[in-house]
DNA sequence: CCTATATTGTTGCTTTAGCAACTAAAGCGA
DNA sequence: TCGCTTTAGTTGCTAAAGCAACAATATAGG
């Protein structure tokens, strides 16, 4: 006679299973910089990421608003500084803005790291034929329509 | 002559995807607690969600070995008990464990809740066909497999 | 020009989480 | 039984991230 009806064990939940699933990659990366001696995270390597391919962006332009807080981006951007990988340009055209961009440090770390990277992108994503990843994309981009909806 | 493949901007990337879906999702469902009027966060909610269909589970039976540090639970358990929703009582059989268990106000908050997380769920993947679901359990099933594997 | 508003970035406070060290208690094998 | 190993849980340290308050600067409207 329940009234409710029985949403399941925790494991059914899709929203469980996109998280663990985020978890479980981010350990991976987590692994395979500390196997490359490298001393980063995930989120840092997003930034250096971003910043090879377009070098100096202001920290808002590093912000993805939907899920970053600009002050997340402050203390990232700290910890590369720290490392050396980084370094902060004043904008001479705003001076609220600082423009980061890599170091020669942190471009020779990335440039060595990108081709692992792209070889551990296949390892995880490389059993999923082309039709399957593109509709892995479009169901995440509904979730994330739908999430951001409310 | 580039002798690297680019491997497109940070959006392209899948797990960067993931992450960002898993991230609005947990922001979603922060702003639906709150909008209950509910001080607890989802972390905290994926511990109630299984206390309530099986109850007295120790600290160990409530960590997913995969993604979950002991000490982290600790620390919601913490939480919740500190807000009165769980409580720790000895096993008589184990004098290591504490099982614990939804208290009264725990159990009225997650009956409360149930069926209105039933229905945010509606909302957040009723859009997707019973197929796609199907086929985005299974691609994230073997993105899983694969980031365990090394 | 001057004032109100918006944007950029920083800091402090809190929670989630990984990691390592530790205690206590089981379990196990000789 | 005695010791070795494993398991359960806690605590301290650190990083990621949300939130709010704040300073400095830029922008827009009157």
């Amino acid at each position: 006679m329940s009234r409710q009806p029985d949403p399941g064990p925790l494991e059914d939940a899709l929203a469980y299973q996109i998280h663990r699933t985020a978890r479980l990659l981010r350990y991976h990366l987590l692994g395979f910089f500390r196997r490359q001696e490298v001393d980063i995270t995930p989120e840092q390597w997003f930034i250096l990421y971003r910043l090879n391919r377009q070098d100096r962006l202001s920290q808002s332009d590093l912000t993805d608003r939907a899920i970053d807080d600009r002050a997340n981006i402050t203390r990232l951007v700290d910890a590369l500084e720290k490392r050396q990988l980084v370094a902060r340009h004043p904008d001479p055209d705003d001076r609220r803005r600082s423009l980061v961009g890599l170091t020669d440090r942190g471009r020779d770390l990335v440039e060595r790291l990108l081709p692992l990277v792209f070889s551990e992108r296949e390892e995880l994503f490389g059993e999923l034929g082309a039709e399957d990843e593109r509709r892995l994309r479009k169901a995440l981009g509904i979730v994330q329509k739908r999430s951001q909806s409310a």
